[in-house]
DNA sequence: TTTAATCGCAATTAATTGGTTGCGCAAATT
DNA sequence: AATTTGCGCAACCAATTAATTGCGATTAAA
């Protein structure tokens, strides 16, 4: 039983269930409403959202609001991090590249 | 044959090799001697991730070359976007409590 | 109190996945 | 020319996954 974000998100349906419950909680068949699937698959998928921390269960009556975890999102964003570093830098070398090329134009600039 | 970004980085082997080619480009081979797997193992995860575009070859001699595409990774940052806006927006409440509390502080102060 | 609704859990099945083994091809080395 | 090296591809197997079906428990409504 792997349960991490990573493998949570590889679902398209769950990522659909991350974006659908983003803004306001909901209950189980409030989202299974919203597809194709049976209220079990739904389940199941919330349970795997909920193993990893990604959702969080709030029980009003006899229904379960389901909230998005939005701390836990931000792990995939640092786990970008280490890359953004890269192509920010790649941009740095293109600014250098331009840089040069206006240096470059500047010496050919006739002096007065 | 699901073959999309979120798949791909699902697997941990497969988030390694992305780690780890992100700085310099490295073949099949020496790609392989970082893990405990066997050579076709990895190369069946590098076609994962060159299928989904993760992952560009560049042919040399008999050997190739695996590259990441980091314009690809951007589509995962992309995809978090969304949720950022969330986010920020929740530190901005946040802020926005604090800014109230200040205010009352601010009244219960001595007034000379 | 009976009935209906909301939901989680367990068992089953079909599909998918990660891995291994065993090729074959092309480029380099001998 | 023969051998070695680097690599992809296809067949296969074991483990995992997504989805279905069929419960049972709890809460709310009739």
């Amino acid at each position: 039983m792997r349960r991490d974000i990573f493998q949570a998100i590889a679902d398209p349906t769950r990522r659909a269930i991350i974006g659908l419950i983003a803004i306001q909680a909901m209950t189980p068949n409030a989202i299974a409403e919203h597809f194709e699937t049976s209220r079990q698959a739904i389940s199941k998928h919330l349970r795997i959202l909920t193993e990893c921390e990604l959702l969080k269960q709030e029980q009003k009556g006899r229904e379960i609001y389901y909230q998005l975890e939005l701390e836990k999102m931000k792990e995939i964003d640092q786990w970008l991090t280490q890359f953004k570093a890269i192509w920010e830098n790649r941009f740095n070398e293109l600014d250098n590249v331009l840089a040069n090329l206006k240096n470059k134009t500047d010496e050919n600039e006739p002096t007065i």
